[in-house]
DNA sequence: GCTTGATCTGAACGATTGTTCATTTATCAC
DNA sequence: GTGATAAATGAACAATCGTTCAGATCAAGC
């Protein structure tokens, strides 16, 4: 009963991805079967494999994308004049940029103890790569005197896990609009770094 | 072959609630089996099942043993005299406490959704417990002055996701003591909030 | 030294796992 | 229509899963 109705190629390959992404948020990677992923997309397990290798690669191109994607959005992002301004830029994208895409977030958090290590090194770079941009912006504000930090690394490390901790909690129905928070963590984070 | 030495019932049972400890935060709670766990008791899978009903309740009573500590630890703590005091003392509380169990902490924030709905309502009652008593101190200090808070449930997730940030990059052998890290964090929470 | 009871083994259970593959089906080009 | 090819089925694979339990083994009480 194979290709019930138009070529399926284009259409099952994504469905795929989004089926597991969605599994993997809510039960975690170990948790998830190729089965349920596949009945998810209405399609039998073995098919899965036209479109991927094994699961880990299901999990790894993934929170690869992500990760390049994040990378890549950062990098066009307008920063403005000077750290002042690109420290704001960098909150308002962070918890935009996460809040939108709640569930890629959350496994690119969580799932990283079930990639090989040869394929954790990669999303590990990539991580440490985007906490550097920050690092960076933190380090150009002490020396030209804007922001007041004991110690920049630190300072980077809080700033990100405060910024993310927002996907923890947030619900799109609830109490406060995701602009109003934005502006609250940016005011937060503005005085944390003395500024 | 069974009981080689001595009666073995009082040193088993902690026996393997630290090795599922160590393997849970490792590798997951879905990724180890019971003959994982036993194998690293010396002891066959059968016999776990004289110290836990199932693999769940090993899971759910090491979460609960955690959280209970966690309140009543900080229960006993001296919190000095006003807001000011005690959101340092909360600081400081909850760094020193987290950084001193790394892998319970990790399991009670990774492995929430591996829990049966009745368990996982236990665990985030307790947490959310915890939670206002954070909240309770930011209000406090809003209310008499001394912070300046736009929004007090907001800052205490900020200040908490901040703080239980430190345990996924702190190392014992790192760059920094735990007695400066406090400092510096607190240092940074003290300006979050206006004070 | 025998009995009692706690403790563990070792085998077994049905179910499920990731993955493979011969086969079937549907579509497209001609 | 016919042949080629892409796409999916469905059965099978060895391995492993959580859990149960009858029986073996040891320590302690009398």
């Amino acid at each position: 009963m194979a290709r019930k109705t138009g070529s399926h190629s284009e259409i099952t390959g994504p469905l795929i991805r989004q089926a597991a992404e969605e599994l993997f948020a809510e039960h975690g990677y170990a948790a998830v079967s190729m089965r349920q992923i596949a009945a998810k997309v209405g399609v039998q397990a073995g098919a899965l494999y036209n479109y991927t290798a094994d699961k880990q690669s299901l999990l790894f191109d993934m929170m690869q994308a992500h990760m390049d994607d994040l990378l890549a959005a950062w990098g066009a992002e307008d920063k403005g004049q000077g750290p002042m301004d690109a420290l704001e830029a960098f909150t308002r994208f962070h918890i935009r940029y996460h809040l939108a895409r709640p569930k890629a977030v959350f496994i690119a958090y969580m799932e990283l103890r079930n990639l090989t290590p040869e394929n954790f090194q990669v999303i590990e770079d990539l991580r440490k790569t985007y906490e550097t941009h920050l690092e960076d912006i933190l380090q150009a504000g002490k020396d030209d005197g804007a922001f007041t930090l004991a110690d920049t690394k630190l300072a980077a490390m809080a700033v990100i896990a405060m910024l993310t901790g927002v996907t923890t909690w947030y619900r799109d129905d609830g109490r406060l609009t995701q602009d109003r928070i934005e502006r609250v963590y940016w005011n937060m984070v503005r005085k944390a770094v003395g500024a």
